[in-house]
RNA sequence: GGAGGGCUCGCAUAGUGGCCGAGUGCGGCGGUCUUGAAAACCGCUUCAGGUUUACCCCUGACGUGGGUUCGAAUCCCACGCCCUCCGCCA
């Protein structure tokens, strides 16, 4: 969401910003309803105020001056209740209209239409060269016994995956060290709620507009989350941070879901585009700074990276297009991640920074040392999400006889084992 | 699911039709005093919208929405949430 007076100012600005990002959003029609909100609103007030004047009269006054008191004050309620509803309904219309503002992208984003114009930045690793013919992750986990596909879908359906044994380790591992990791640098761990209220699809800004990629109880009006970012959002929103507990650093961990819809047919195989999987998300909210942010998405990116590393898994840092970014992105950072059976590079990480577009929808605000309330900055990363990533892990380290090489950052994990 | 109690300024509370956007205590912030700290004393201490360079000013909000009234934190209705007990349950 922007602000509507930023919007009245920079109408050029955010006219071009709705053009690269490729989404329809009517500068002229925002602006133009809330000049007619901004009207209203003083009408509104002035009534108001005159009702307030004619109560304050009434007790000093005679009968016959109490009548017309009355009659003044009926007049001023059927012309004020008029007013209040058009406030409201315009009120409404307006935020619709700018729930639907696209953030202004970041200027060194490459301009185009989605991921075909996303530019590699750097890569870390070269896929490996194997000496025997690699089995895809479904085949390697089958072979082993690690997961069970078609059972998983007598139950769930269509991408539904059923991890066992050693991969349900290996699963947790990973959740481990990335908590572990992000645990040294302060973050606040946190499993959070999956069940969320449409207010905090809304604050996060999944609502409205993505609301086919979501699942939606409908008996119970709840929908569940896509990422722990929903709700760390929902527990931070319509709040006023003391500034001086900023930054606020949160490792959300949680189950995730997706319908999947847009992308029914793709990627169909194997754990790579599931309904329901496991994220450990980096999530944090800084000072409206865009020098701090800056600093703050450097860092969430390179925490992955790191992680990455660590992992011994070949990736890529993407600069995302304006086109791929999202409606309320300042800038979009994608890591990809080596899949031999793939041959290519496929995400596995995510990192966004937001400015305050996300805080103003949720409310997160903060007080500053003079006393001046403002919008935080909010940013987002993937630490890791299996079971993507832990098929990428097995495609990547597994050897001739079926067994994975345990990267050493993760055998803590596992009992010391170096083999599974 | 059944029964009862409750929702007021960070926390605890006062306030049953105009003197209440709201008192008191605690907490927090600033100051006086002090070598420093504590204590004491003084002052400040919700958010949003409009207007404004700024100050000021105007308006709204006492869980939410409606109603009664010249006037509602206070009366009425509906809803939401929280707590306690019973039942069920990981």
């Amino acid at each position: 969401m922007l602000d509507i007076k930023f919007i009245r100012d920079n109408v050029e600005v955010v006219r071009k910003a709705a053009e690269v990002k490729g989404v329809d959003f009517d500068v002229d029609t925002t602006v133009a309803l809330g000049d007619k909100v901004r009207q209203l609103q003083t009408e509104v007030d002035e009534g108001q105020r005159l009702r307030r004047e004619i109560a304050e009269q009434f007790k000093g006054s005679d009968p016959a001056g109490r009548e017309e008191l009355r009659a003044r004050a009926k007049a001023n309620d059927e012309q004020l209740k008029a007013n209040r509803a058009e406030l409201e309904s315009s009120r409404t219309e307006l935020r619709e209209l700018l729930l639907r503002a696209p953030n202004i992208p970041w200027s060194g984003a490459p301009v185009g239409d989605g991921e075909a114009d996303n530019v590699v930045i750097r890569q870390w690793g070269t896929p490996r060269e194997f000496d025997f013919t690699p089995l895809d992750h479904v085949d390697l986990l089958e072979k082993r016994g690690w997961a069970d596909f078609e059972r998983a879908r007598k139950t769930a359906g269509d991408r539904a995956y059923a991890l066992k044994t050693q991969a349900v380790l290996l699963e947790r591992a990973l959740h481990s060290l990335a908590l572990d990791v992000l645990m040294e640098q302060d973050f606040e761990l946190v499993s959070v709620p999956v069940l969320a209220q449409r207010e905090a699809l809304v604050g996060t800004g999944f609502l409205p507009g993505h609301a086919d990629e979501i699942y939606f109880l409908e008996r119970d009006n709840v929908f569940l989350a896509g990422t722990a970012e929903v709700g760390l959002v929902g527990m931070a929103s319509n709040e006023v941070i003391d500034a001086r507990q900023l930054p606020k650093q949160f490792a959300g961990i949680s189950t995730c879901f997706r319908r999947e819809v847009g992308s029914a047919g793709r990627d169909v195989r194997g754990l790579l585009r599931v309904h329901q999987f496991e994220k450990v998300e980096q999530f944090v909210i800084c000072r409206n700074d865009v020098e701090e942010s800056a600093r703050w998405h450097a860092r969430l990116l390179d925490t992955s990276e790191t992680i990455l590393r660590g992992l011994e898994l070949p990736h890529q840092v993407v600069e995302c297009s304006t086109g791929d970014m999202g409606l309320g992105k300042f800038r979009m950072n994608d890591i990809n991640t080596w899949f031999p059976s793939l041959d290519t590079y496929r995400e596995t990480h995510s990192c966004s920074t937001l400015h305050d577009w996300q805080a103003r929808r949720a409310g997160i605000r903060y007080k500053d040392t003079d006393g001046v309330i403002h919008f935080a900055h909010t940013l987002n990363n993937t630490a890791v999400a299996t079971p993507r990533l832990l098929a990428a892990l097995v495609e990547n380290h597994q050897q001739a006889d079926g067994t994975v090489a345990v990267p050493a950052v993760l055998r803590p994990y596992l009992g010391g084992r170096a083999i599974l």
